[in-house]
DNA sequence: GCCATTGCTTGATGTTCTCAAGCATCGATG
DNA sequence: CATCGATGCTTGAGAACATCAAGCAATGGC
């Protein structure tokens, strides 16, 4: 199926820099920017207590930081290191496979389907490119 | 990202039968007709010795099936089961985000979505439909 | 100040994942 | 045939992931 091989491709890319695809996920996820710990788990859709884990040993690595948020003491904002940074964009520049396919549509084809799935599976939110 | 909404939504769905993502994939590529233990590690992108663990327990549950190959015994075939079957239906019509998604979009919008992604990422295989 | 709510962490338990090792079968080659 | 490399699957060890229940600290409304 078609989702399944962009993610199987992450899953290869993300396992060449030594991550598991969770914590793949969530370094793309933060390449949008800071977030607490529950918009991660939202966003992910996992348990607040899995963050934990996952964030505990992305921190271990200095690819993450967490910051504390002055404007409310409980909430642990995570933040991508520079070295975090450097990490995802060679993840996302190893999707061979999906680079490829996507190659295989010209621009107009590629616009079209990006606003396509824009619309179909992104009320709230930018669309990312994948 | 797009492609994570329709994943989480697949988890959700899987959930509330009490599967795991992983479980549900199974079956999903499962209901394309039986497959052996390695054609579903390579299309779920994991090791073998894996896929023993989640058909374990997924035959336990009655959902699927082990069955020798008579002309290959070292092959075991995967098979869903006539409850695996309901189960992975149930699963499927539960995905009330992606349903929603898709219906954003007439008809030949969702052609022309299709076509693109089955383009892009599927060489090999006929297109699975979401 | 009280108290329900929210954000995060901890601990327990089961699942997933990867690797190395093992056993059985197959197919080819001598 | 007999052997031997390759293939298909399983097992076991160790790490990560996932979910739930419980806990603590901070917040905001009363």
């Amino acid at each position: 199926m078609s989702l399944a091989a962009y993610y199987g491709d992450f899953t290869v890319a993300a396992a060449s820099e030594n991550l598991t695809a969770s914590q793949g996920k969530t370094l793309n996820v933060l390449r949008r920017g800071p977030a607490s710990m529950s918009a991660l788990a939202t966003t992910l859709t996992c348990d607040a207590s899995n963050m934990t884990g996952i964030i505990d040993r992305l921190e271990k690595r200095g690819l993450v930081r967490r910051e504390p948020r002055p404007s409310d003491r409980r909430v642990k904002n995570v933040v991508l290191t520079a070295e975090g940074e450097r990490v995802i964009d060679v993840i996302r520049g190893k999707m061979h496979t999906t680079q490829a396919g996507l190659n295989r549509l010209d621009e107009q084809e590629r616009d079209t389907l990006y606003t396509l799935l824009e619309r179909a599976f992104v009320p709230q939110d930018a669309a990312a490119r994948p």
